[in-house]
DNA sequence: ACTTTTTAGTGAATCTCTTCACAATGTTGC
DNA sequence: GCAACATTGTGAAGAGATTCACTAAAAAGT
């Protein structure tokens, strides 16, 4: 099949057979591309491959997982690390924008941990530290006395501003290296994902329970 | 479907009403498919449009890289889980496969960081783990005095290869919602980001330094 | 050979987020 | 009206990862 060609091709490629036996190569992430121009992850197909054994359709899968899961950890990485000069973390930043959505007359707590899916008892620590700088404050809810109202202040607005300079510029420098048709598959492809995901993940929770 | 309206008056007329703090609806996270097709996420466009005012071109990256972050979060939550009937986390599997490569000679602990993409910090704590359940062992370097060589133990080839079949499970449900060629392009789309995101992240580090 | 610099691993503290437990309040069903 | 249940927010404890500081040892520079 051409799925070996392709598997040979990265072994001959990354696994001069020097050292060790039963040993594998030292493991590295080098990004080379297929016969059909998509780059995997050299270093990881080893593991499938060698270790794991596993067949085209599982690489396939499993290295899509892979790929998918470091991007969103690194570029998670990244926004923080930009968030750095602001002054709040990225999930603070994202907390205040979701307050900043329901304007002068706020939101309840709850709320803002479902948009963000996050448990409530983040929420509360988010806002903890937002209202700490005096970048949103608490207010009773009227109409309900278990619930806190959290609004913004103007200095929230200015702080939310800057934040989404900082984020956009890194932002613009990353995705940029992406056509805006790559740009679009890779939220489609994305979103269609998290959407399987959820719906498992509460078949999972329900099945559990 | 023609919930498409609520798109295009997005792209076109980038700032309805002028005041961003009056109230905005309820945040929801559906996804619809705009004209061509693509996914994309009600709530999040909200913001982007009504709050931040962005343009087309901002939208569509911030669009991706939010979808991308949260893709990859869920599905790094749904491995972990899934990985609570073997008895360790998913960062414990991940540094199990990369030991289980360099077979019965092991290797040094910072050669796992450099694979795993954390600190070494974070293998100290990961092996400790692993250690305590027998799963792997640690022995002097001899050729290194201040190294530490981790090796694999026959306990840790079965929880590795159980860890192997339940991870390999989510992800087929999971990814199998993609075609083929799908997978192959997020592999490809996210991979080309990882490659920027590196990049990005060391050129700040030196810069910052 | 001796000083300086780099590298390997870990303790301590911190940060983000999680689960669990709980009190106060709202909601529902009889 | 009231008992049973659900929801709102938070304290306490914890898992996973990070940074910083430090020791021991190796490498490099002189």
């Amino acid at each position: 099949m051409h799925n070996d060609r392709r598997y040979n091709e990265a072994m001959t490629q990354i696994a001069p057979p020097s050292d060790a036996s039963a040993d594998g190569p030292p493991l590295s992430h080098q990004y080379l591309e297929d016969e059909r121009g998509y780059l995997y992850d050299t270093g990881f197909r080893e593991i499938l491959v060698r270790l794991a054994k596993a067949d085209p359709e599982t690489i396939t899968r499993t290295e899509a997982m892979r790929a998918l899961v470091m991007a969103g950890k690194h570029l998670g990485q990244l926004l923080e690390e930009a968030m750095g000069d602001i002054g709040i973390g990225h999930g603070q930043f994202k907390a205040l924008m979701c307050i900043k959505n329901y304007g002068v007359s706020g939101t309840q707590m709850h709320a803002i941990a479902g948009y963000l899916n996050v448990t409530p008892r983040n929420v509360t620590g988010l806002v903890d530290g937002l209202e700490a700088a005096g970048l949103v404050e608490r207010v009773a809810d009227p109409a309900d006395r278990r619930a806190t109202i959290v609004r913004m202040t103007p200095e929230g607005e200015n702080v939310a501003q800057r934040g989404r300079r900082v984020t956009d510029t890194v932002i613009k420098k990353v995705l940029g290296i992406l056509s805006d048709e790559e740009k679009l598959q890779l939220r489609h492809l994305s979103l269609k994902l998290l959407r399987a995901i959820d719906e498992e993940s509460a078949n999972g929770r329900k099945t559990h329970a």
